[in-house]
Parts: structure tokens; sequence; C-alpha cells
DNA sequence: CGCAAGGTTGAATGATCTCAACGTTTGTGG
DNA sequence: CCACAAACGTTGAGATCATTCAACCTTGCG
């Protein structure tokens, strides 16, 4: 595939590139898939790739000595996985979800960001933002009841699926994760997320088609139900 | 101050300035200082500066509907306040103690960062290593008890204090948050902090001075007490 | 068909929270 | 110097939300 004719250009790392550099990226970059379930990078391995999410869903998960274990992170397009420059993973990098993703070498993607200004503004952007939204994530797992918790992380599907687009009711959607990753990601059990999807069923905000496609009917009520102050704001 | 002579300067921004770089910074830098409590920006409002702590500690906390808190952010010497280039703060920024910072004008210090690629690639880093931390703070509030937390938080502040100094025990410690902002920091309420405190103290791992001076007895205790994996890796 | 994986539901337990009283320290003014 | 208040922290008892453990349901596939 060309850069140019990229599903997620237009919100990539490479998203402000010119003409120049992108022809310049279609030369350095590998198309690597992964099975959903298959783990990408372990904790404590040296990446041997940098990538961007083209396709599917990553997650970051970090474990307690017992087991116990947290996902950190959740990747979907136009994400980036990996930092130049950072040594051993702190986290496992998994698949999610069948995936592809466009990766890079990581020293050739050192001399891209030293190379390419647009390029590294937009890592540096991206990173902020990967920063904002942790800290979002923190307030959530900290302070967020279980039934807020289920309800932000749909609302954030909705969001980053069809950002600002505004008329979302009645939209089918896909969730990204299993039960069991979503779980993990709001820091609950299963079975009490299992209850509180429950729960936005019978308050009349979610209706399932399946245990993984959904409409929001109550787009409002879904919004409320978050606990946030008001559009919290997730990014784009 | 010259900044040759900062006590941070070692590992801050400026780490790895040239001697006409510091120059430069020494002519463009502002010190500011808070009281304790004072708040230094509000969630939404835009930065009127961005800079360095220098002295005391910052928390950046966000806000529930209902007026939950969490803290999500502790920033200490010689971390950094604000990025460049983001719009309206995310956070409150709250001076946890009395504070001494080095602040520049956010249109300067872009500048800076076009023209300073030492600075620039620091930030980098540093922007890395605070995402980090934050998903290391993830899997605290998702998954360890109360117990865990308070030790977590307690060994997070002998490793920043004496970062790979081996032999800290029976060193007198500083903490550098109120015990309310502890608890807002580890997700847990006031009253839950201090039984975890004392349980810590009478399981023979810390010893209090008073309130907020303390030493550890058992720093082996104390790391076994975390849940963590193995040596964390705090930042340094 | 039968099994495995993923998900749901129920009942009991327990860690943490809530509410409330009490203790300690610090600074202020008489 | 003492009395007092205010801020900060500790301790206790009861309530609660989420977890745990267990059974059961559903779906897809060899």
């Amino acid at each position: 595939m060309k850069c140019a004719d990229c599903p997620i250009h237009p919100r990539a790392f490479c998203a402000r590139s010119s003409r120049g550099e992108l022809d310049r990226l279609d030369a350095l970059k590998t198309y690597r898939s992964f099975r959903a379930g298959e783990t990408i990078l372990r904790s404590g391995d040296v990446p041997s790739f940098v990538a961007s999410v083209v396709e599917g869903a990553v997650t970051l998960t970090r474990r307690l000595e017992d087991g116990r274990t947290q996902v950190v992170g959740l990747l979907l397009p136009p994400d980036f996985i990996g930092h130049p420059g950072r040594g051993r993973s702190e986290c496992d990098v998994i698949a999610a979800s069948d995936i592809l993703l466009c990766s890079f070498d990581p020293e050739t993607f050192g001399s891209i960001l030293r190379e390419m200004p647009h390029v590294s503004a937009q890592m540096i952007h991206m990173a902020i933002r990967d920063l904002d939204a942790a800290r979002r994530w923190m307030l959530l797992l900290g302070r967020k009841t279980a039934g807020e918790k289920v309800a932000t992380f749909i609302d954030m599907v909705v969001r980053r699926k069809y950002a600002n687009r505004g008329d979302v009711t009645d939209m089918e959607m896909l969730l990204p994760l299993s039960r069991g990753d979503i779980a993990s990601y709001l820091g609950l059990t299963l079975e009490t997320l299992s209850r509180q999807i429950a729960s936005l069923k019978s308050a009349g905000i979610l209706e399932f088609v399946d245990k993984r496609r959904f409409r929001v009917i109550d787009l409002e009520g879904l919004r409320r139900a978050t606990g946030d102050d008001d559009d919290g704001g997730l990014p784009g």
C-alpha cells in the first residue's frame, strides 16, 4: 500500500509530512500482521521495531508479582507502538485482535525523526496526548464507580470511532476488546463488568446485537453515566 | 541564580545543554515562587508560563462532576510543568508545598525548543518517562491493595530522593505531600491511608519521627510489600 | 455431538469507604 | 505564657460496593 492511500495517514505520525517525505517513508516501512492473542513484545525486551497501528487493537499490559494484570494502554489506529530511544519495554504488548502494523527499524525511525521535523513534531504531539489520556484513566481507575468506568469506556470507543461526528445514536459499533480485556483496562473483574453492561442495557442506554456489536440508544444518558464534568474531551 | 549553579541542572530539561545554551537560558528564565496550597493553573486555563520545579512539590489534580478528585501527577524537582504547544490545561496544578519554579514564557520556550536540539531531546525523554510513570501508576490504581499502594508510594519517595544510592536504611526522609494529597494520589481515603501507614509502622518497616519525617527500617520488607515484580524500576 | 472458550448470573465474603469522635500540633491574640 | 481555634491526623464501628467462588448459558468448531 502507498502511504498516500493509507487509511490512517490523515491522523498518524506522518500526518503532517510532505509528499517527498511520504515517498521516503514508503520506501522504509514494512507491514507486519499479528493474530489475535499474539504477543508483539514482552516486558523487559528490547523492541526490534516501532510501528503505527493500521488496523485492529493492541493492549499494553503490566503485571504484579502474583499474576494480577492491568491493561495500561489501548492502542487503536493510528496510535504508535514504541518510542524511539527508549530501551526495554515496560509492558507486554499484545494483539487484542487481528492487527496490521506499519513498522520501522528503530534505528531507521531515529533518523526519520532527526531528518523530518514534521514527523518529530507529530510524535511529540501524540506523546502528550497519550500522557493526558493516561491521566484521564488514572482518574477513572482511582475514583470512578464500576458503572461510571464502563460508561466511560463505551463513550471512549464511540468518540474514537466517530470523533465529533454529532449523531451517533443508533449506529452500530464494535467493541475493540474482549470482556476480559475491557475488565482489565477498567480495573474491574469480568463479572462486575458483565453486570454493569447488563445494567446499561436495562437502563435503555445501550442495545447489543451480539456480544461485540452494540448501538447507543441514549447518548445523553451514556455521557451522564460517565460521571465526567462535561465533555471530558477524549482525544480525537 | 546562574543556571550553572542550579541544583536541578544535572537532571532538568537543560541537562544536556552546552555552556552557550545555558547562558541564553539564564537570560530568558524567571524564578517564581508559590506558597503551599496556591493554585498555579486551573483546569481549562491557558498557561501563562511553562516551568521546571526547582524546589518543593506540585500536584496535578483532576475532578469529577460531583467533586471527587484524583491526583494524577506528582511533580518533584526536576520535573517540568506544561508542554509547549499544548493548549488548555487538563488538570488543576497546585503547589503542594512552598515551591520555587524556573519559568519561561510559552512562546519563548517554543523557540528554545526549535533552536536547542539538546533541550528538545531532553524534553521528549522526560515526556516518555512521565508516560511510563503514569502507566505504572495505573497498575497501582487498578490492581494494588491499599497496603501495596502505600508501600509503593513510600518506595517511590525513597527512590526519587536517593536514586540508586544503595544504603538508604535508617536515613531520615521527608514525605513530599500531606496525608490528604497522598491518599488522593493513591486513590484511597485519608482514613485508609492512615491505617496502612500505621500497619507499616507496626510491621517494623517504617519509623516516624513526626508526621512527615520517617526512616526506612526494613527496605527489603518495604519492597516486598509493594507487590511489584522485582525492582519495578521507578524513574530516577 | 461434545468440548472449549467466552460470557452471564447468583450468593456470600470482605476490603475499603463513610460517618463520627477523638488526638496532636501550630499559630494567634489576650 | 496560656487559651483557643484551626488544620491535620488517628482510631473506631457499621455500611457498601466490588470481589470471589461457583454454577450455568451460548457459540463456534473439530
